[in-house]
DNA sequence: TTAGTAATTGACCTTTTGGTCAGTAAAGCT
DNA sequence: AGCTTTACTGACCAAAAGGTCAATTACTAA
């Protein structure tokens, strides 16, 4: 909602900069951590002076902030709108699956999140507690009421959000990891199915569900 | 096997000194990575000069692939000798609990490996290509067989160890995440138990298998 | 004892780090 | 056009990084 009236040449540049920067940020930090990427790092790959990135984000933790920031906001959580009418196999069946489309299509952000949940979350822990929290609280009184009307198993539902996590973010952050090990070098376009097709079965027939027929989105 | 017939005042001293720089190494770079682990930081952990580090392992690198080969040493992957007449249920099941085990109560390890692999592996990888992957082969052809038998549903094999692993590794690797979302300060002894019948029962029962009565080491 | 060897480390080096700042360029406004 | 203000950046800085080295201190074996 940017009141665009008059285009203003310095906002135009800034915007345009500050995205270049970001991005090549984004890239670096995920790829290497926030100690292992170096503003002059981050100034070549964005092919700008250093003092510039600066002069836009004050320090280099603000840079970073700012990467970590962006990526929320373009952040979905998922599952919205749930609620105890809905049917609980092709809710988190497309849960499982848009997870994993992430987690093969933009391994980045997720690896950004993973190194900094690692080193115990700095910059995250107040969006855990004032955004994830509430968000996580809200959808486990939806998996509960699904098992309190008996329409899938009674298992603690925090632990069930956790192993859809895990499961699905697992081939973002560990994917040199998985890739080692089945001996690829990187994921095929059959590879989505098939991750989905396993991990959603294993989970939904785990919790006494149904793999729905079909889900086109 | 070190021929102890002279205790060689030189040697203890040395393993002794070494030992202590590896636990700070250990400790450091599991809570920092490897880039925000400085040699001074664990020149001071450990009480010993810096140049004293530099004396016993070379390099910063030197030092890492020393903390690395050590865990890797006395890191047991589990599942030993399993065979198609093991019952998969009472194995998979121990497995899980052991991982949990592992993943509340050692995360340290759990989370430098993480680190490791999320920056693409540099060190690692021949110990994955060596080590990792024929052992992993060997599970999986376990897995297939019992498959086969009608043992157990049929699902990708390699898809189902990862799905193991992930579960299990969240609790150490994301344990910032896990506690802020949670609301509590650490893992309590009855979490656990909690974690090892929540996976169990959503992955046994995933594939087909009921969870064994009890199962006693 | 003592000569010879290995262990140890304080001082020092270079490079890189995140960060500052004074000066210059570029809009914006009237 | 000319004046004000903001945007920018090259040059610089102190601190910290990983690493070297010469001098000193143990040990060991004869």
């Amino acid at each position: 909602m940017t009141t665009q009236i008059k285009p203003n040449k310095k906002e135009v540049t800034r915007e345009k900069n500050q995205k270049l920067i970001l991005d090549a940020a984004e890239q670096l930090f995920s790829q290497l951590g926030y100690d292992g990427a170096s503003m002059s790092m981050v100034a070549k790959e964005a092919q700008v002076p250093k003092a510039n990135i600066l002069y836009y984000f004050k320090s280099k933790d603000g840079l970073y902030e700012s990467v970590i920031d962006r990526i929320i906001a373009n952040w979905n959580l998922g599952l919205d709108n749930v609620t105890i009418n809905d049917d609980p196999a092709t809710v988190l069946y497309n849960y499982i699956k848009s997870k994993v489309i992430l987690a093969v299509n933009q391994p980045m952000q997720s690896r950004l999140f993973a190194s900094e949940i690692l080193r115990g979350a700095p910059y995250l822990q107040n969006y855990f507690r004032t955004n994830t929290r509430p968000w996580v609280k809200q959808k486990v009184d939806v998996l509960q009421a699904w098992m309190d009307a008996d329409k899938m198993d009674k298992v603690d539902p925090y632990h069930l959000l956790f192993t859809i996590w895990s499961t699905t973010q697992y081939y973002a952050d560990f994917q040199a990891e998985v890739l080692l090990v089945m001996n690829k070098l990187e994921y095929d376009k059959t590879d989505v199915a098939q991750i989905t097709q396993s991990i959603a079965h294993i989970i939904l027939k785990g919790i006494g569900l149904k793999i729905p027929e079909q889900s086109e989105t």
